[in-house]
DNA sequence: GATGCCTACTGAACCGGATAAGCTGAGCAA
DNA sequence: TTGCTCAGCTTATCCGGTTCAGTAGGCATC
């Protein structure tokens, strides 16, 4: 089977080459008749644009590259990322836009990676996630002056464009709501340290903490996967002073947690109550079912699409809030025992 | 910043372009110092090809597609994609192919996406997951020559190239372990029923059920999301004739019955044992952690692409036969009570 | 020394679109 | 009738690679 081409429709039209872009890209230069002609035999015989010969002479690339840099052990666990790329995904192929995927061992890969990209004009644009502090791909992704949008912050994104949500308003919200319930200890087990919105958190959690006078307010780091996360969880519930309130940066951290309680022989939420970051069906599975910071990832995913193509576009790089993580209270929260 | 091209290349070498691109290529026609020279000042001026202009002179594209077709709800909680996806990336990025995805509503969506990608030569071949019987899929690539994997089988995938396991063995393995236990009534919460595994698995388990004697081998159909398995899980369990054990056709249902078994009092394993479908960290996150049927997920994908490839290189379409699942034994398994 | 052959290149065509520039005929005013 | 404008096309060029058909020069051969 033969692809079609422009000049097979030229032909079938009795028109030029020329003609027929005009009349396909809705540019003027060809009457309205001859418009719908063209059309309709393009719709006839199957014809798409060859994406190369397209990208070569208007020198757009109709794709949007996403290097994912955490180890394949997590980034399978964590219902984030496919979450993110299913909303990322129905932007773009609305727009009829590629979406292209790459996973990466570490920065120095992923920036080897966006430069290929660059010189290879694969990619119009490109998502970057998972920020760091004093990240080296900012300034490498200035340099190259391809268009970017990060995802994440606020701070710490240098000229480029980003969406941030306020993890540090939903954190305190958290907390004030798990004071309210009457917990006095609470501690938190952190993802990745040197991820700037794990450090934003931790910045939040110290604040509020000190504002409502808590004492034993400690965050443990971790790499958010189960096993890192039931590892800490052990390790805060066997210390002298346990906490009677957890709160994980993930949803599997979370469930992991849940678990070594259980072990431990703790009821969920009478001995000790638990809040998860990231509301996957993940947190509804397991019982009880878990109280989460949730938002609406595929929308989150969307929205950076939609930032990123205007950005393509030539719109100025801006920083834009999405909306804040909201509380979902469920199974797992309750009063300490003796209140 | 100005992207280099061969032409670049050329003037700075004091050659042709010709030479240029033989000598980057491999190609003979350049001497060995000429070759050299060149290489060198393209790595120094950092040089890469343009995707475009490669694609649409050699008729290559230099991307192969994945299209996937599960609603985005199930996409994101299920290990099992993204695991391959980072398997297929790690292989397609060795060999400096491009991995482009697109997340489909249906069928015909799916159809219409690689019919689009091959008039606009986007991608030189295509990863078909979720095989189905009498899939419509499989005669409208065929009908593009689209070079294609199947992922899934054996049987129904028509001319094309495919990739399968042996699920009815590993099936077949874990039924007969469980009797070794002791256990006789044994259930299935299987996945969607038009998949074609589901269907290899339900053969499988209705034939080594017949087989071994077992009465009251039933197979509940779910969506492999985590409501569906529970609410088909609490119907087994109220059943008179309560099974005391059950294999699962994913690890989210699994985990999901787990939770709907210790809500209603049951012990696992001691009243019911659990056997996994996909065994991902999720299966030992959980207390007790699951017995399942696992397989190195990523190995399968690198070894789909490698496949792949190989049909684009212009390989004979043959099926191929990758490792079985293995019965991976851990706390959600032991004799029922009583024996 | 003419011939052939091989190596190491050059030059140009080509892939399939986008687009600037040029052309043509119709319509209209002077 | 001439001149002018303008819609509605056509033609040619370009994007940046690959590849095929030459071709110049060196060397062996008869």
């Amino acid at each position: 089977m033969k692809r079609p081409t422009i000049a097979d429709v030229a032909r079938r039209a009795g028109v030029s080459k020329g003609a027929v872009s005009y009349a396909l890209n809705g540019q003027p230069g060809v009457s309205a008749a001859t418009r719908e002609r063209i059309l309709a035999i393009a719709t006839e015989i199957g014809f798409s644009p060859s994406s190369a010969a397209r990208a070569l002479s208007a020198a757009t690339a109709g794709a949007v590259g996403l290097a994912l840099c955490r180890p394949a052990r997590t980034l399978g666990v964590e219902p984030f990322f496919m979450a993110l790329i299913s909303g990322v995904e129905a932007e773009l192929s609305a727009r009829s836009y590629a979406l292209t995927l790459q996973v990466v061992a570490d920065h120095d890969a992923e920036i080897a990676v966006y430069r290929r990209w660059w010189g290879e004009r694969r990619v119009d644009g490109v998502l970057v996630c998972d920020l760091r502090t004093d990240d080296s791909r900012i300034p490498a992704l200035h340099q190259l002056q391809l268009p970017a949008v990060v995802i994440g912050g606020p701070g710490g994104t240098g000229e480029l464009a980003s969406l941030w949500s306020d993890d540090a308003a939903a954190l305190t919200e958290a907390v004030e709501y798990l004071v309210a319930l009457g917990h006095r200890r609470i501690a938190r087990v952190g993802g990745l340290p040197d991820l700037l919105h794990t450090e934003i958190r931790t910045d939040a959690f110290a604040g509020v903490c000190r504002r409502l006078g808590l004492a034993d307010a400690v965050t443990v780091f971790s790499d958010y996967s189960g096993e890192e996360g039931g590892r800490a969880t052990r390790r805060l519930l066997s210390s002298a002073t346990r906490p009677t309130a957890v709160i994980y940066d993930n949803d599997v951290m979370a469930v992991a947690g849940l678990s070594v309680a259980q072990e431990m022989g703790l009821t969920v939420p009478d001995d000790l109550s638990i809040v998860a970051w990231d509301d996957s069906p993940l947190c509804r599975l397991v019982h009880p079912p878990l109280t989460a910071l949730g938002r609406d990832i595929p929308a989150y995913g969307a929205h950076a699409a939609r930032h990123l193509l205007a950005v393509i576009a030539g719109q100025p790089a801006t920083r834009v809030q999405d909306e804040s993580p909201q509380l979902t209270p469920r199974g797992s929260t309750a009063p300490p025992r003796g209140k």
